[in-house]
RNA sequence: GGCGACAUGGCCAAGUGGUAAGGCAGGAGCCUGCAAAGCUUUUACCCCCAGUUCGAAUCUGGGUGUCGCCUCCA
């Protein structure tokens, strides 16, 4: 298959380090607030990336960090009077159950930052050893310009970082570039050889991939607002305290706006996930994000969202026919052009397209189709899955329904036996009489040849 | 100022040299007691200009417009 090089800026060939496995880590959330549509956008993306992995046959180990030493969480405890621990897990539950919401999968090691502070202590004092790093007044600062290839990520001429780079007054920096690998803090630090202090955000990226991963990685994934400064800073820190490379496939996502402007939390414009899953379910914001190539920028709209919701309604109203588990998919066209749409640098687009065609073929018998749609469309994380009713749940409906019409009716199978009868004797009243009833419970009778279905609304 | 991305039918979007996938919305027809769903069918020469080529949405140059990064940010 063929990834998107964010640092060779070319679509290139993926091969793994070991044979068949995969080590990707992306960059997680710092947990302090809700997590909005554009965390949606990068996880979601990443989650099929993984899920596709897997479906190729890796080996995967997924990693995703959550960084919960941070100002914005140090500010956030100070206001609430709570500790930065009791902030962090709170909105660490929260980010989770968004997540489980979006129906993505569970990483592998999802590492906290205030976990793995030795392995950053360890890094950054091998920095300082070997010069790339120097200590000032309780601070660590990594020396930039020390390292050559600074800048081969987000191909910043390292002069112009520098004439745009704030020179403040009274810096314990050599230079205006250098960044803090640890900074001093008091208050809410830990102990180092340094003094009391916290990490800089970008080593603990660099530690966590290291401990949970090693030292070279196939695939490092995150926005593409975080190739720099973080990901340029997190090369450099990994580089010269490894002495070997960091990461062979570096993958950026697209943005997300709304109103053409990046939603984000400080334009104080963005939509949060748990809102937006009162209006849409979470295959619909799938579908939103996978019509797109995770590369593009994606704007925001009702409009587009509602034109998701009813691509979804027309996945989940394929004709059903059984799942047949003994058939070889590999063997059909389709599944052969998903495949290759998703070599192709994860061509959802395309890959979607695959998958409404099986939805035109299952609903024109075609024996396989719907066991292969189910498959490729699970295989971009879409919930195929009826959504069914409790025993006690049904039993509940079939009750109020029975009491409506003033019929003594104990099951689904025999309300609708009832409503047949009523129908050979083309007793509308009666028939319509029972459709509404149902309708009112949430419960649609679908008619045809074969009999009559009945479904929960808006599945 | 530096670096980069994008511009395809009413909306979203794939396609990166050979005469434009797919989804949504709309029209027409079929099916249908009703309802829902489904099936068939229908609408583009791809921002503008110049160039390369037998041939370009697709390559080159110029223009216009939009967005992003260069500070925390998915």
């Amino acid at each position: 298959m063929k990834l998107h090089n964010s640092f060779t800026d070319k679509t290139e060939e993926f091969n793994t380090i070991e044979p068949n496995k995969v080590r990707m880590y992306v960059c997680g959330p710092t947990v302090y607030d809700n997590a909005h549509l554009g965390h949606a956008r990068c996880y979601i993306t990443w989650d099929v990336l993984y899920r596709y992995l897997k479906f190729k046959g890796y080996d995967v180990t997924y990693c995703r960090n959550v960084t919960d030493v941070d100002d914005k969480i140090l500010k956030k405890a100070e206001k609430e009077n709570k500790t930065p621990e009791e902030v962090s897990k709170y909105w660490y539950k929260a980010f989770e159950n968004s997540m489980k919401a979006l129906n993505t999968l569970k990483p592998d090691i999802e590492p906290f930052a205030t976990k793995t502070l030795g392995e950053m202590i360890s890094m950054v004092k091998d920095l300082i050893n070997n010069g790339y790093a120097y200590e000032s007044n309780g601070d660590v600062y990594f020396r930039v310009k020390k390292f050559k290839d600074y800048g081969m990520l987000s191909k910043q001429p390292i002069d112009q970082l520098e004439s745009g780079a704030r020179v403040e007054v009274g810096d314990l920096k050599e230079d205006p570039l250098d960044f803090a690998l640890w900074k001093k803090d008091e208050k809410f630090g830990y102990k180092s050889p340094w003094g009391v202090g916290r990490p800089g955000w970008h080593i603990e990226c660099s530690a966590m991939s290291r401990k949970y991963l090693g030292k070279t990685i196939d695939i490092h994934a995150g926005g593409a607002d975080l190739i720099f400064p973080h990901h340029e800073n997190e090369i450099a820190q990994s580089e010269c305290a490894n002495g070997c490379k960091f990461v062979n496939y570096w993958l950026h996502n697209g943005f997300v706006t709304i109103n053409n402007e990046k939603m984000s939390k400080s334009l104080n414009n963005f939509l949060t996930i748990d809102e937006l899953l009162k209006s849409y379910d979470a295959n619909t914001l799938r579908l939103f994000i996978l019509t797109n190539h995770y590369r593009m920028p994606v704007e925001f709209s009702d409009e587009v969202l509602t034109s998701a919701a009813n691509g979804v309604k027309r996945l989940l109203n394929a004709k059903v026919s059984k799942i047949d588990e003994t058939l070889d998919l590999t063997q059909y066209d389709e599944y052969k052009q998903f495949v290759e749409a998703m070599d192709d640098d994860l061509n959802t687009s395309k890959a979607l397209a695959v998958l409404f065609d099986l939805v035109n073929k299952a609903n024109k018998d075609v024996l396989y189709a719907y066991t292969l749609l189910v498959k490729l469309a699970e295989t971009l994380g879409f919930n195929m899955a009826k959504t069914t009713l409790s025993d006690e749940e049904l039993a509940e409906k079939v009750a109020v329904i029975s009491s409506k019409l003033d019929e003594n009716i104990s099951s689904m199978a025999e309300l609708i036996a009832f409503r047949k009868k009523a129908r050979e004797e083309k007793n509308w009243d009666v028939a319509d009489k029972i459709r509404f009833a149902c309708d009112e419970v949430g419960i649609v009778l679908k008619d045809s040849k074969e009999g009559t279905v009945w479904e929960l609304k808006n599945s």
